[in-house]
DNA sequence: CAGATAAAGTTCGAGGTACGAACTAATCCC
DNA sequence: GGGATTAGTTCGTACCTCGAACTTTATCTG
């Protein structure tokens, strides 16, 4: 039984009244209905430990409430038939965005995370273009379902979020300056806002609805595209850090005398294994001389989707390429693994693609580097389950099924 | 106004009934006594925003559970003259005892954290022979107050603790191999017996009795002897990891090709920061030909201490092995700033004697390497704090003062 | 010096909540 | 049809906070 305490805070705390106790066992309902659903009143009873009447009358506050619906009445061998419970998905509640530097997919999904409806659009380079449109897409996607029916807007980006400001402060592969995305989106949509980077989202995605078990209170989550982005989960809660900032383990100098960052500095992490330096080791390898020129004169610049598909056909510099890159992934992953030593690690981007080329590399050097008592399983995400989109839809939902803020 | 939410645990939660009202409010009062002591109904009603009735309630209770005391009466300029309320210290309460391979010290101190008995012991070789004496010296220091005073004993160690076990798994410089030291101290003492890593309880130390203010929520400790740890506070909480061994950055591979770790690796941080590093460097500075040798032949190999000295008084390997140690130590914080972006970083241990020399040098690595966003204050502590012993008391006190284990 | 004013602290009834025992409902088996 | 079994409801009790009214203990004012 893991237990962390936490100090109270003293700037930002609530008392408790007899409320808070309905708020706290309706919140425990409402989780166990999203894990065990269908599930009948008797059983919830025993998840809980909650006497059956109590059980009774939260469920009847949460059927008002439109959170829960009774549903078809079970068979069991003898006695009544229980009703099962379970969550009101007609109460289709939640909106999120994933905004990338080139595609920004919208969704709309039901209080059981099930997305139900779909659809990207090209990311404008004027943010207040791109509001204008998204909002559009927004409310078109919205007008079917009625006024009220929707709980908030989250939204994932490749940037920083000021923690109290919630202002944009740095999303330089947005190029959109200091911007109040959260203010306009509001303003022009009428609903709640919740912005948050995308490394942060993909964790939140996997701790509360990826496969990973209940036991998992400890995630990682490590994004890899032309940056390499990282989320933390730790004790069930996002480590957002002073300002926002936590989970910058990409620009972490992992080769003091390596190649040159974008952030200025050398040998960051992602200068060393994001898919941009795949690129790069690419292009070295095919024109060991001079790389970059090549790419100049005549063909194209390879993109790391080329690289991918180069390695999967042979092509020896290609899969010289993604070794070396996953070399210095598990370089990095070793870092996070020795440190935070979490229950999981996930990866996150186009190169899960090639997991299984990239994956035994990586657990190599993660197996040589660590001590032996971390225990980290590194995983890589299914492409198809969108983790980021996932991400946007718990931000929303996690106001209502999370632990309320008490203390 | 930061709120992270957490998800609820459901292999371990708690459900509320009306006494979990009361539990909840009755901490927050303890904490405001805690931190405005001494303090008068009125005003804990004004700090904590509960009905005059219920603060004098929660008061006599806790008055009653001998937690609070009534002192000397206020002054105001008008109307009734105000009961102050403050911590009672004769409930002298805690046990501390923190463990380092050459001597172990233990305290007793009070409710309010204040040590009141102090005194040090050789830790022994033999685990068995070294919980007899211990248990002596601890049965002794309490025998002067009554039966039931004492809360339990808090144990700091340089090893890792496992997580559900509490079990020790880890503890290479104790070489105690897996001795169940909670087991045998409680068998002796008859107390409850609280275990934990001494990077975690300098953390935890800093965090709950620092003088950094109420406004921080994410705080790093980095210990410097022979190894380095790292112990971190985030939300308010510790982060233990998956089984405990979080923290490990010391065996972070920094410089890929660096000098070999007592763990086995290359590189290590604590292999290129540590006292132990220091030492080497001056060795190799003094006779650069041969450093290892020339301390077998004739003179004893300095200690930490030492070179502390020796670059005190002017010398110049000894300057040089210290900025070349500096320059290390900043590296890894740099890690840690840019990757956990922590309000505050403590670091604890020999070197901060020297800090007016090695702390510019730290601070123009971690400014050069680490992104402008993160606001890190990086400050040395003071070897008379003993950041190790007090966190050894808030170990067994945050048991009364944290927030409650909700849902 | 008496009355007004003010602040601290107490008392007590109302309302919300969970507990737990007793009760009703539904179903199967003999 | 009666007994056993399980699901779900009802209702009185206890705990907690709220909030208004009240008591206590001061100072200020005319």
């Amino acid at each position: 039984m893991r237990c962390v305490v936490r100090k109270i805070d003293l700037n930002n705390f609530q008392v408790a009244t007899s409320e808070t106790v309905r708020d706290i066992n309706s919140r425990i309902m409402l989780n166990l209905v999203r894990k065990h659903q269908p599930v009948s009143r008797a059983d919830l009873m025993r998840y809980s430990g909650l006497q059956r009447s109590t059980v009774s009358a939260i469920a009847e506050q949460l059927i008002a409430e439109r959170w829960l619906k009774e549903g078809a009445v079970g068979n069991l061998p003898r006695g009544r038939k229980p009703t099962f419970l379970h969550l009101n998905t007609e109460r289709c509640g939640v909106v999120g965005v994933d905004i990338q530097p080139a595609t920004t997919t919208l969704a709309v999904a039901s209080i059981d995370s099930q997305i139900v409806a779909q659809e990207s659009m090209p990311t404008q380079m004027d943010p207040l273009e791109f509001v204008a449109e998204l909002s559009r897409r927004i409310k078109n996607l919205i007008q079917a379902y009625p006024q009220d029916a929707f709980e908030g807007v989250g939204v994932s980006l490749p940037g920083r979020i000021d923690a109290t400001s919630q202002q944009l402060i740095f999303a330089p592969r947005l190029n959109w300056g200091e911007f109040d995305l959260k203010e306009h989106l509001e303003q022009s949509l009428g609903l709640p806002v919740e912005l948050e980077n995308a490394a942060n989202a993909c964790a939140l995605a996997e701790l509360w609805s990826g496969r990973h078990g209940d036991g998992v209170r400890d995630l990682v989550a490590v994004t890899v595209s032309d940056g390499i982005g990282v989320g933390m989960m730790m004790n069930g809660q996002m480590v957002r850090g002073s300002r926002g900032v936590a989970g910058e383990f990409g620009h972490v100098t992992l080769v003091p005398e390596g190649p040159l960052c974008r952030c200025g500095n050398t040998g960051c992490w992602e200068a060393l294994a994001s898919n941009a330096a795949a690129v790069r080791y690419y292009l070295e390898a095919a024109s060991p001389r001079n790389g970059e020129a090549a790419s100049r004169n005549g063909k194209a610049r390879p993109t790391f989707g080329d690289i991918l598909r180069l390695a999967e056909q042979g092509d020896a510099h290609a899969t010289q390429a993604l070794q070396q890159m996953a070399h210095h992934l598990g370089a990095g992953i070793a870092m996070l693994v020795t440190g935070l030593a979490p229950d999981v690690l996930v990866v996150v981007g186009e190169v899960t693609r090639a997991w299984e080329m990239v994956g035994p590399a990586v657990e190599e050097v993660v197996k040589q580097r660590s001590l032996t008592h971390a225990v980290t399983r590194i995983l890589p995400t299914d492409p198809e389950a969108q983790p980021r989109l996932r991400g946007t839809i718990v931000l929303v939902l996690q106001k209502h099924f999370a632990a309320p803020l008490i203390a």
